[in-house]
DNA sequence: TTTCGTGCAAACCTTTTGCAGAGTG
DNA sequence: CACTCTGCAAAAGGTTTGCACGAAA
């Protein structure tokens, strides 16, 4: 979705279109994936040093209860946004290296079904993180055990 | 598993064995369940109030290394820490009000073993949380909508 | 004009770390 | 005795908040 499309549905929910918003849409549009909010405050830096990281702040949480972005603990120590697409992946992210491979919606499809089905609990699979061990740390960690 | 298996445990992978380590250990069993760092040491304090916030910390980060404990992210802003005790659960999570609904391992084993086998990724599926909206949650916010 | 958003600075809160002394094996 | 562990205190790091000014509707 481009940042203008998303600058029309902030203004439909009630929210002021501000040079901040502008910016800081266009930098999470650039980047692409996901970010940190340290991140999207440099890129956004970049057209507007001036922009205050609380504001990015601000404007994530805000565009995160708009479901314009996902949140998700990657593992980093820090929070990773990115625009949701409506084509939902997760994340397999190794605890031995930090490697992080994409998983493709259709792995847990099946589950959040049943779990839609069984406890009327509506998952938000968006962005998921499963951490886990890859096939290199496994080997290693049996090496050395 | 009683706490003085996992003392054992602890004194078989070279740990020395402490009277702080006993009584986190101790601890631990008793919340039976998760519970932050801060819970822990609460429930700490009740026998030996001089050990140190810090200390509860090194335990339980020794612990998981040892896979004695699992540490989740449930969205509360610090983690959450439980015995593993070889049935895994995992936790739906509503992001409207906060509710956790316990989740047989069952449901995720099927996407675990496709993960495994098609990546060689093992995923660490002792304790998943899975945030989402329950059905309370569900309908009232159609309803606002 | 009213209300919302922003920059700045400071606070917050969980978690981590340096260090000297105490305890374990 | 050697080495690990502990308590204390302070730091770190990401995130949040109070406030007065500025900008959007």
């Amino acid at each position: 979705m481009h940042p203008f499309a998303l600058l029309d549905q902030l203004r439909q929910r009630g929210f002021r279109l501000t040079k901040q918003r502008a910016v800081i849409l266009q930098a999470l549009s650039e980047l692409d994936g996901h970010a940190s909010a340290e991140q999207v405050h440099a890129q956004v830096c970049r057209y507007s040093p001036e922009i205050d990281l609380s504001t990015v702040y601000r404007t994530l949480e805000a565009l995160c209860e708009l479901r314009v972005l996902s949140c998700a603990d990657l593992g980093q120590g820090c929070a990773q946004f990115e625009i949701v697409t409506g084509a939902p992946h997760h994340h397999l992210i190794c605890q031995g290296c930090g490697h992080v491979i994409l998983l493709d919606h259709s792995y847990l499809a099946e589950a959040a079904e049943a779990i839609r089905r069984d406890f009327g609990f509506d998952p938000i699979f968006d962005h998921f993180a499963i951490f886990g061990l890859c096939a290199g740390c496994r080997s290693s960690t049996q090496e050395s055990t």
